[in-house]
DNA sequence: TTGGGATATCGAGATAATCCGATATATCTT
DNA sequence: AAGATATATCGGATTATCTCGATATCCCAA
């Protein structure tokens, strides 16, 4: 069963910075380098490699991750120091019906 | 052609009354009687029904249905000494899609 | 177990959104 | 032309968001 605060989820996505995220974690072979062979579809997306690529500090970015997690916009796992994110494509997918025939 | 900005959409979105007031649009006869025999279909509902349902004021209901308005997800028509608004359903459906495929 | 690196949380100043009352504008009636 | 009604705009007080630097927490390696 899947449940969404369609208010919460617009609020995450009114940033810009935030939608940016959001499309580097929908192909991050495109936009992050993947030197010691991480597997991006699997685990997701570390923290430093968004902060690099968004030129926010690293506090920013980490709330960031935390309102579009909040949202059910991302999941994340943490695998030792690093936490990985990733989008939760459901809930894209979900909120498109939604719009479609609810909002 | 129909170019959305989906972020100013969001915020437009990021509003509980905002919503509520998209609702009632969506379904008129539902939410606002229709005494004069006012055609809801064809020209939409008139800000003053709006503002009694919702229970803010005058200004704010007006300034509300403008950023609606910006964002495109409502249209209006002036007619004699009342503005009448109405969902533009190809914007709900054009986000919905963007949601499903760019965001 | 201590030091260092990755991430999360806290506190705060700057900026933006919320929502109101007052006022302006537009239109209709008389 | 004047008054009445509907809507829009303006100015401002309050609240929320943005974004940072500083600090805390968590985990790994030596």
């Amino acid at each position: 069963m899947l449940t969404i605060d369609c208010l919460e989820i617009f609020k995450a996505l009114s940033n810009e910075k935030r939608l940016e995220i959001l499309q580097w974690l929908k192909e991050p072979h495109r936009y992050f380098s993947c030197a010691d062979g991480m597997d991006f579809e699997k685990y997701g997306v570390c923290v430093g490699l968004i902060q690099k690529q968004s030129g926010l500090t690293q506090s920013t970015v980490s709330e960031y991750l935390a309102i579009l997690k909040k949202a059910g916009l991302v999941e994340s796992v943490r695998i030792g120091q690093w936490t990985y994110y990733k989008r939760n494509e459901k809930v894209f997918k979900e909120l498109s019906r939604i719009i479609k025939t609810n909002i």
